[in-house]
DNA sequence: TTCCAGGCGTATC
DNA sequence: GATACGCATGGA
């Protein structure tokens, strides 16, 4: 990774990157993509601080708007810029599909969120759509001027997050937020400790079951060897790995994960594949 | 109208 | 411990 200070911007030029792969793959919910122009430019934050940035090609980007400081002690993190995802990618590719699904999408990366802000996008994602969790946590950033601390949404009620419309998904958040205002569950904690502990402590959270857990310690505390497993995940195992992921993947199964979900969601052969799966299944049911 | 969306809590066996 | 069902909301 290499950057340079252009006016009020800074131009970085990193490989193994791109903005549409890493911020539109779901990971995420609080990046928008504008339209219009010759170069596709998102809009975003890391809790309150804002960016924006766009892809120039040839592994070249700028981010508009900010400063060497904020670049280095924040987007330099979040954009996970100091790991070397061409070696990851290397490793992974010892399995045909992994190899196939990284060079599908190698510009994926693990972003570092923060671990309160992905604890909430990946409960307000469960049974729910990407565009309605993105409308979700829209509304609750702009009604609190930016993403609220734990403290702020522990004083809310249901009846008081009524606006965010997030159904029965407000009274999760609330519990969260006053579990770790009480000291009762810790983010810290869960971070550092083993990690079926972590795991165990999240799910105390009303809300919290083993994928929204597994999310929050991939998303938010970059903990590479958590594997959420959804619909798709799901699909992928039953098609590709029946009997477990292969050892490629040890101690970096949600990245191995984030590449997966991507391609098996948005890979048209591997779609096509996956529905003429579906209709088998269908058909022969229908059959018996 | 019905179905579905990066699930989970609860009741029931 | 496994399985079935309801859940708020809104787009297709």
């Amino acid at each position: 990774m290499e950057y340079a200070v252009r006016g009020g911007d800074i131009l970085l030029y990193t490989p193994d990157f791109s903005l549409d792969e890493t911020l539109d793959c779901g990971q995420a919910f609080r990046w928008e993509k504008q339209s219009g122009g010759k170069n596709t430019v998102y809009r975003g934050a890391f809790l309150n601080t804002e960016l924006t940035a766009t892809e120039l090609g040839g592994g070249e980007f700028c981010l508009y708007d900010t400063d060497e400081q904020t670049f280095l002690s924040v987007w330099k993190d979040y954009f996970d810029l100091d790991t070397d995802y061409g070696e990851i990618k290397r490793r992974l590719s010892a399995d045909k599909t992994l190899e196939k699904a990284c060079l599908y999408a190698g510009g994926i990366r693990l972003l570092r969120q923060d671990p309160w802000e992905a604890l909430c996008s990946f409960i307000i994602s469960q049974n729910n759509n990407i565009p309605r969790i993105k409308g979700i946590i829209a509304r609750l950033t702009g009604h609190f001027k930016g993403f609220p601390t734990y403290s702020r949404l522990a004083e809310e009620t249901p009846d008081s997050l009524g606006f965010l419309r997030a159904g029965f998904r407000a009274k999760y958040l609330i519990d969260a937020a006053q579990k770790l205002q009480s000291g009762e569950v810790s983010l810290e904690k869960a971070a550092a400790c083993d990690i079926d502990e972590a795991r165990r402590e999240l799910m105390t959270i009303k809300g919290v079951g083993p994928k929204v857990a597994e999310c929050a310690l991939l998303y938010g505390m970059h903990r590479l060897q958590a594997f959420p497993v959804d619909v798709w995940i799901r699909r992928v195992m039953e098609k590709w790995y029946p009997n477990g992921l292969p050892d490629c993947c040890k101690g970096i199964e949600g990245v191995a994960q984030q590449y997966l979900f991507h391609y098996i969601r948005t890979a048209d052969n591997v779609i096509e594949d996956s529905r003429a799966d579906k209709t088998e299944q269908c058909c022969l049911q229908t059959e018996v």
